[in-house]
DNA sequence: GGTTTAAACGGACCGCGGTCCGTTTGCATT
DNA sequence: AATGCAAACGGACCGCGGTCCGTTTAAACC
């Protein structure tokens, strides 16, 4: 444990969620486009340097602003009511969580794509959540093969840059998830 | 026809193909982050409203100097020697497909994010390219279904960021191409 | 309470992508 | 050759993300 020796000073504290929550109150207001950083510095009463020594850059401080739905969205999928939760098939767990995904994928698709910058490493460990949720639920339904990879090519089309592509030749919701599960049926059928 | 109305003036088309053979050859020089608009104006010899004039943006001058390789690739698939033009069975140059695409977006994959910018209209054409082929490689294949949407998961794993992601991981291409076999033989199994 | 020190702070500063607008220039018409 | 004009030009300009460094301050120790 250690006890983390780093002391984390009041200030810093108090100044990281002033941070957070201009952050997202600017989110809502006036969308994740048109928010700039001096802006969520001035919003939050700090400077821009303190800005991105708690966050990085502007990825970081989105991935921070979406880490609250995303991990509300991951115990939900550990410790939520089935199907999404346990208790239900295995089977209808996954087809539920690839409905799940897709939704929240489209309603906060500008803040995933602001928190998946040109490096990408701020929202892998979002990404590997999902990846092996997937890939347990597809040892449960006694799959084999290169679980992992497979588990990343059953998440991938969700991806919201595939969707935005469909959703540019007007494919509905409702036909994406439907060619989806037809995808996962195939790839389970084996 | 109508013979396109509108007249390319010759100083246009000049500095046109100027800034295009400056900004491959800078590309090529100190790579795709470390070109600025600024340093491929001055050294095409032109201002930079000129460039943004012909390119819309430093998207649209990276998808123009991607066009060349992508539609190499795109004569070679539909013209070219099988397995991946005609004359192979059609199982055999899906999965020539998917290789060749794989292979050609981690080599490019750094020109190609900084053409798959927020937009991303930009490069759509290219990705609706390769679905068309393997919708239509599909069809051959007897597979029924959803097939533009189905053709959309199979290409999805093999996309840039998908790559890199396992990457990070430590995958091999060897393993990341073994998994979509895989995956392409469940999907056209049904 | 006073002293010390490492951490946090904040805003001036930089280079970049992108826009704007006054100026220049290719080309058609006479 | 002279004229007219739409199109192309180019660089000053703007806001943004990100950095740097001199200044301030929380908190541990005496």
């Amino acid at each position: 444990m250690a006890d983390e020796p780093p002391h984390e000073r009041a200030d810093a504290a108090r100044n990281r969620d002033a941070i957070l929550a201009a952050a997202s109150r600017l989110v809502d207001e006036v969308g994740v486009e048109g928010l700039s950083m001096d802006c969520v510095a001035h919003a939050a009463g700090v400077g821009k340097g303190t800005l991105f020594r708690r966050f990085e850059s502007r990825e970081g401080l989105m991935a921070a602003v979406l880490n609250r739905s995303e991990t509300e969205w991951q115990s939900a999928v550990l410790a939520g009511p089935p199907p999404l939760g346990p208790g239900a098939a295995a089977y209808d767990r996954l087809l539920a969580m690839g409905h799940s995904r897709l939704r929240l994928n489209v309603t906060h698709g500008a803040l995933i794509k602001a928190a998946t910058g040109s490096s990408g490493a701020r929202s892998r460990a979002a990404a590997a959540f999902a990846i092996m949720h997937v890939r347990y639920l597809l040892g449960e339904l006694g799959v084999d093969g290169d679980l992992p990879l497979l588990a990343i090519a059953i998440l991938a089309p969700l991806d919201i840059t595939m969707i935005e592509q469909q959703q540019a030749d007007d494919v509905t919701l409702e036909r994406i998830e439907a060619a989806w599960d037809d995808l996962v049926r195939r790839v389970v059928a084996g």
